[in-house]
DNA sequence: AGCTGGCACTCCTCCGCGGAGAGTGCCAGG
DNA sequence: CCTGGCACTCTCCGCGGAGGAGTGCCAGCT
C-alpha cells in the first residue's frame, strides 16, 4: 500500500504532467506544490512509484511521466469530478434551448462537448432498442407501393419502403394502421415482435400478404436500425496531441471512422455512471494513446443512449469528467421537454 | 503564350510532384520523360514558366513545384478526366447497391469516394429547394399536439412537432391531411408556400387558429431545413497531407467541421459539370493548400446536390475527377431507382 | 526509521560546423 | 534555339562538444 505522501506525490505528476505535457521532475514538483519535503524525499517515493508501475521515464535520467495504470489510480482515488462554473453551466442550457429538432439536439451537443472539453466528442442517438414507440404511420404512396414511417419517443424517425405483393385498399390500410398502432403505442422495441405476431390473423386473405410484408419491413427497421447511430465532432482537436504528429492522429482518426470500434466502447461502459477508459483499456490499437470519458443520458432515469469524450489520455480528467456530466445533463433534460 | 514543349514540361513537373512529393528538378525531368531535350532546355522552359507564375521554388536552388496557376493550367488544358476501371465500376455499383435507406446511400457514397481517392469525401444531402414533395402526414400524439412529417422525393424525411392553440377533430385532421396533400404532393419546395395559403379559408373559424400553426410550421420547416446537411468521411487521409503536419491539417479539420463553409464551397460551384477549387481560388484561409473537386448528382437530369473530395492541391486530378464523376452517376442511378 | 544534502553519473538536447549533393543560372559554342 | 560546361547557392545530414536536467545512492542528521 502506498503512503498518503506518494499519493499525493503522484496527484503532483498527474497534474504537472497534463499541465506542461513534459516529463516532470523532483526539483519542479517540489517547488509547486508544497509538499514540506526535500527533492531527495520525493525521489524516493517516485521511485517506489514507478516499481509499482504508476509512472515511468521516458529515458534514464529524464522525468517522470504517469503510466496508464497511474492514471487509472488518479482517476479512482485522487481526483474528484470538478463542476462547472455557473456561467458554463449557463452557457450550455443557452446553447442547447435552441435546438428544434432530435438531429439538431445532437449537432449541438457535439459542438458543446467538444468546445468545452477541447477534444473530440462523440454523442450516440438515442437506441431504438430503449425507446419506445411513439407512432407508426403507413402511407400508400402508389397502389401496391407503402411508406413506413416510425416515431419514436425520443423524436427520432425511420423510414422505409415496402413493394406489396397486391394492391391495398384504403379501409384495410386505415384499419392496420389503427391496429398496429393501438398495440404498439408506448411498448418498447423489444416488445413489439411478439405484440404483432398475430396481427395478419384479423384480417382477409387477400391482403394477409400484405400485411405480412409490413411487419416483415417493420420488424427489419428495428432490428437494423437498433444498430446505433453517432456524431462526431471537433476532431480538429485532436492536433493538440503531442508532437509525435501523424504517427499518434492516424490511428485515432481511423478509429473514430469505425463508427463500430467507438459504439462497442460506449457500449462496453457502465450503463449509470460514468466511465473512464484509459489507454489500452481500450482494447484497440488506434486508441490505446487515448482515455475515452463516457457516460449515459436520457430523458427519464434512464439511459437511451451514451455521450463523451475522447482525448489524449494526458487529459485533465477531472475538468473533462465534469464537462461530460454535465452536458450528459442538460441534454436529458432537452429531450424530457420534447 | 507557351510553346507546345513548355507546356509538356509543365504536365511533367506536376506529374512528377505529385507522384514524389518532392520538388523536381531539370535532371529528373528528362530521365522520366523523354523530352528529347537537354536538361539546360528544360532549365530555360522553367524558368520562362516560373516568370510566368506557373511554377515556383521553395528556396533557390531547389527544385520546382507547380504554383496554383500552375495546376489550374493543368487542370484545364493538360488533363483528361481519367476513367475508372472496370473493376471499379462494378465494386462501386455492388457497394452502392445494398444501401437501404438514404442516410445509408450518403454514408456508403461518402465510405466509397473516400477510399477510391483516398481523400477526404463530402457527400450532400439531396437538397429540399430542389426536391418536390412526396407526402405530408399530419398524426394527432395528443389533442391538440401535432407532429408534421415531410417526406421528399428523394426519400428524405423532417419531422417538426406542433404545439395546436385548440384541440383539432380527427374528421379536420383528416381533411386538412387530404387537401394539403393533393395541394402539394409532387410540386417543389418552393412552390408550396403559395399553394397553401388560401387553405385556411376552407376551414371553420375555430379550426384556422391550427390550421395556421401547421402551415406556419411547414413553411418553417421548408426554410430552415433548406439550410442543407453534409456526410464527410475519410479524414484520416489527411494524414497523408504533407511532412509541416499540424499547421496545415488543423485548419482543414476545422473548415471541414464548419459546415458552412463546405456549403458555400459546394454552392458556388458549377452547377452541372465538374468544378475544381485550386488552393486560394477557394477563398478560404484554412483550405488554401487544398483543392476541392465537385459535381452534381441527382436522380434525374437534374443535379439535387453535390459531392466532392477535398485534398491537397498536389493531388491527382485525373484520377480524381474520374472517380468524383462515376460515383456521382452511380448515385444518381440508384436515387432514381428508389 | 525516515528525511535530507551532497555528489557523481547518465543521457538528452541544443548548437555550430563542414562536407556532400542537388539544382540553378549563365555563358559560349554548335 | 539547343547544348554542355562551370561556378555558385542552399539544404540536408552527421558529428562532436557544451550545457543541463534529472537520477540514484550514500552518509549523516533528527
Amino acid at each position: 500500500m502506498l503512503s498518503e505522501r506518494r499519493l499525493e506525490v503522484l496527484r503532483a505528476i498527474v497534474q504537472d504532467y497534463v499541465g506542461t505535457e513534459e516529463p516532470v521532475g523532483s526539483k519542479a514538483l517540489t517547488e509547486r506544490h508544497n509538499l514540506r519535503v526535500s527533492p531527495a524525499t520525493v525521489r524516493n517515493d517516485m521511485a517506489a512509484l514507478e516499481d509499482e508501475g504508476y509512472i515511468a521515464q521516458p529515458h534514464t535520467s529524464a522525468g517522470r511521466i504517469p503510466t496508464d495504470k497511474g492514471y487509472r489510480l488518479f482517476v479512482d482515488k485522487l481526483a474528484g469530478v470538478k463542476p462547472l462554473s455557473s456561467p458554463e453551466r449557463r452557457a450550455i442550457q443557452n446553447f442547447l434551448d435552441g435546438a428544434v429538432d432530435l438531429d439538431d439536439v445532437v449537432g449541438r451537443t457535439v459542438r458543446l462537448l467538444a468546445q468545452l472539453t477541447r477534444q473530440v466528442a462523440v454523442v450516440q442517438y438515442p437506441s431504438l432498442t430503449r425507446s419506445t414507440v411513439r407512432h407508426v404511420e403507413l402511407l400508400a404512396l402508389a397502389p401496391a407501393r407503402l411508406m413506413l414511417v416510425l416515431i419514436t419517443d425520443t423524436g427520432r424517425v425511420e423510414q422505409r419502403m415496402i413493394d406489396c405483393p397486391a394492391p391495398i385498399g384504403e379501409t384495410v390500410l386505415a384499419d392496420l394502421r389503427a391496429r398496429l398502432n393501438s398495440r404498439v403505442v408506448g411498448q418498447r422495441f423489444t416488445e413489439v415482435p411478439s405484440l404483432v405476431q398475430d396481427l395478419p390473423e384479423a384480417f382477409d386473405a387477400d391482403d394477409r400478404g400484405t400485411i405480412s410484408a409490413v411487419l416483415a419491413t417493420l420488424l427489419e427497421t428495428l432490428v437494423e436500425e437498433t444498430e446505433e447511430r453517432l456524431m462526431i465532432g471537433g476532431t480538429a482537436n485532436l492536433t493538440r496531441f503531442g508532437h509525435d504528429f501523424p504517427l499518434t492522429i492516424r490511428p485515432v482518426l481511423e478509429a473514430l471512422e469505425e463508427q463500430v470500434v467507438l459504439l462497442k466502447l460506449l457500449g462496453e461502459s457502465n450503463d449509470s455512471g460514468m466511465t473512464v477508459r484509459i489507454g489500452h483499456e481500450n482494447h484497440h490499437e488506434g486508441l490505446s494513446s487515448t482515455s475515452v470519458v463516457s457516460v449515459g443520458y436520457g430523458s427519464g432515469d434512464e439511459a437511451v443512449a451514451k455521450l463523451g469524450v475522447v482525448g489524449p489520455t494526458r487529459m485533465d480528467y477531472p475538468g473533462t469528467m465534469g464537462a461530460v456530466r454535465a452536458v450528459a445533463r442538460y441534454v436529458g433534460q432537452i429531450l424530457a421537454e420534447s
